[in-house]
DNA sequence: ACTATCCATCAATATTTATTGATACGTCTG
DNA sequence: CAGACGTATCAATAAATATTGATGGATAGT
């Protein structure tokens, strides 16, 4: 439980910059390669590669490559894990815990 | 839905981070101050205060005085927002989408 | 009023992350 | 094989974040 926070900073660390966003934002279309990346996003090549990278490394996303073009993709098991995180904080009490302050 | 992922980046640049999910771990079983938080996270208090501010300006949490204490709680509000974010992410579409590549 | 406690904020520094342009690598085409 | 193309990676730099110790404000107790 502790130190699987490392795994979800992990994940939100990934998800935490708008440039990774809207890659993801495009993926969710459907696959697409880089070059159609820095089209639609306006960013250059090997900015993007950076970020697809962080993606990647994250298990946020997954590539495929076919000829000289690679294809990204999101991977939806990595998405349950977020929303497993998500849901567990979410069992929040209100009350002051029984052992008092300081 | 663009300019949306700039809230988006805020929230998950907010638990990006091990000190402060652990924070959030701690404050789910209730409110508490700072000086819990020191003592059961092993962190300096200036160091701490730095964090819950970024986690309060994200509203993932609020803030409550009683005498000289700080008592910070979870934000429920703040995590169905996230819920949501991730969720928009989970309607991946397998194929590659129509118009072509390059 | 004096002092101690809880906490926020600041300044200085260290660490991490992102951006850019250049280079290199694999693959395709001629 | 040579050239072009799509992409990853690297080195240098810039920008953003985090950590630490010090200071100061607010509140409470005496």
């Amino acid at each position: 439980m502790v130190k699987n926070s490392a795994r979800a900073a992990e994940l939100f660390h990934a998800l935490a910059e708008q440039t990774r966003l809207e890659i993801l934002d495009e993926l969710k279309e459907g696959e697409c390669c880089v070059c159609e990346l820095t089209d639609t996003l306006q960013a250059g090549q090997s900015r993007l590669s950076f970020h697809l990278k962080v993606l990647k490394e994250a298990g946020l996303i997954q590539d495929r490559r076919d000829g000289r073009w690679m294809y990204y993709s999101v991977n939806a098991e990595a998405f349950n894990e977020l929303d497993e995180l998500v849901d567990s904080f979410k069992q929040a009490r209100k009350a002051r815990r029984a052992t008092g302050c300081c």
